[in-house]
DNA sequence: GTCTATATTAAGATAGAC
DNA sequence: GTCTATCTTAATATAGAC
């Protein structure tokens, strides 16, 4: 379980400008989250977070500078979870922690990680830099440690690119397609999330057990 | 490999008329699946698609019924891979050849793909009766196929629908998320895609091998 | 710090000439 | 069918009172 919520960076001077920050952030990721920085009217975090529009402006320049403060803090707690990956753990069970981990993530945190969405589906201007710098990095290299892991024989050698990919893909998606996951289980389950981490650990312990012959090409 | 584009639906009258929709329609896809519908202006599909902004609503009545047909189109060509799979077929190639058609999709046409995402990240309000009637329908009816075949030890007993959403999730993500996907894998691999798609034959194969014993919770 | 009022620009849509 | 010019509304941002 991880109970850290997206971190504030800015420092604020007094109790109400503390609250009226985290106010704004707070109704700007709801609005952001769901129409990205173009979408968005500013009208619409105001009325949010309760404070006019003028007032807005006065904690924050710019439209901009709200988007980018929720950014700068939002990919900082995203690594997280794969930086908590131990080389020196148990490795079927490191990766499995990791979907969970990036699963509670999508189901604690959803409209951060539609943020995330919006922002990579617009071409990603915002954090590009972020994406070929810092996340770059670390994914190759847990890519590397997973890579030896297969070579060990202690996973089945699997590309270690595609499958942290795929566990972004799988735990985002009931974030991000929540509402499309929500309508068409209508009738089947209220809660997505306690099947969702039965069927993943299910397919990624049969994808990683070193036992299995690969099936693929 | 499937490449039938999705479908126009509006008769249009002369050549000249019929490219020019063509046109605007290309330029709006473009515009739309990057920004969605309201981060999206008429000037850059204007000047996308190379007419003048009047011009665009000389064949549209306005922005909306730009936006309204491509997601009218879109549906459609979305359910066929999976209206495709076979009740009657083998069941374990009937998956896996439905998650083939389904990156195929993603590779040839990633842009449809983001304009769906774009679409359910926003609420999905232009298209919640499509989900809640015909996909919900449909999926509900390849569930339940898919639900046999579990029953009947033809594939290893998983959940149908979480199994139908890994496969949108794993597919689309290379679209989706197609920008970081092309910067993290740079200087690994130039085309995601031979590795994506070996990547997943493996984890859907061994998924769904029956002798293997269920290893999650 | 917060508000009302407003400047300024941008965006969707229309009029009317050609 | 296409263009220039324009109307109207809406959105970001600022000024200045309180």
């Amino acid at each position: 379980m991880n109970d850290t919520p997206p971190k504030d960076t800015a420092p604020p001077r007094t109790r109400i400008q503390q609250k009226n920050r985290k106010a704004i952030l707070e109704a700007a990721l709801e609005v952001f989250s769901q129409y990205g920085f173009r979408g968005s009217r500013l009208d619409q975090i105001a009325q949010a977070s309760g404070l006019s529009k003028p007032n807005l402006l006065y904690y924050f320049p710019s439209k901009e500078a709200i988007h980018s403060e929720l950014l700068t803090c939002l990919m900082d707690t995203w690594l997280d979870p794969l930086r908590a990956l131990d080389p020196g753990g148990d490795p079927r069970e490191e990766i499995l922690a990791y979907m969970r981990r990036k699963l509670e993530m999508s189901r604690d945190y959803p409209r951060e990680s539609r943020l995330f969405a919006n922002e990579i589906l617009q071409g990603a201007p915002r954090i590009r830099e972020a994406i070929t710098g810092e996340l770059k990095a670390l994914v190759d290299e847990k890519a590397e440690v997973i890579r030896r892991w297969g070579e060990e024989g202690a996973i089945a050698p699997v590309n270690p690119h595609h499958l942290i990919f795929s566990i972004w893909a799988l735990t985002q998606h009931y974030a991000d397609f929540e509402v499309q996951v929500r309508l068409i289980l209508e009738g089947h389950e209220e809660d997505p999330y306690p099947e969702a981490e039965r069927y993943l650990e299910a397919l990624f312990s049969r994808l990683l057990a070193p036992e299995s012959a690969p099936a693929g090409a």
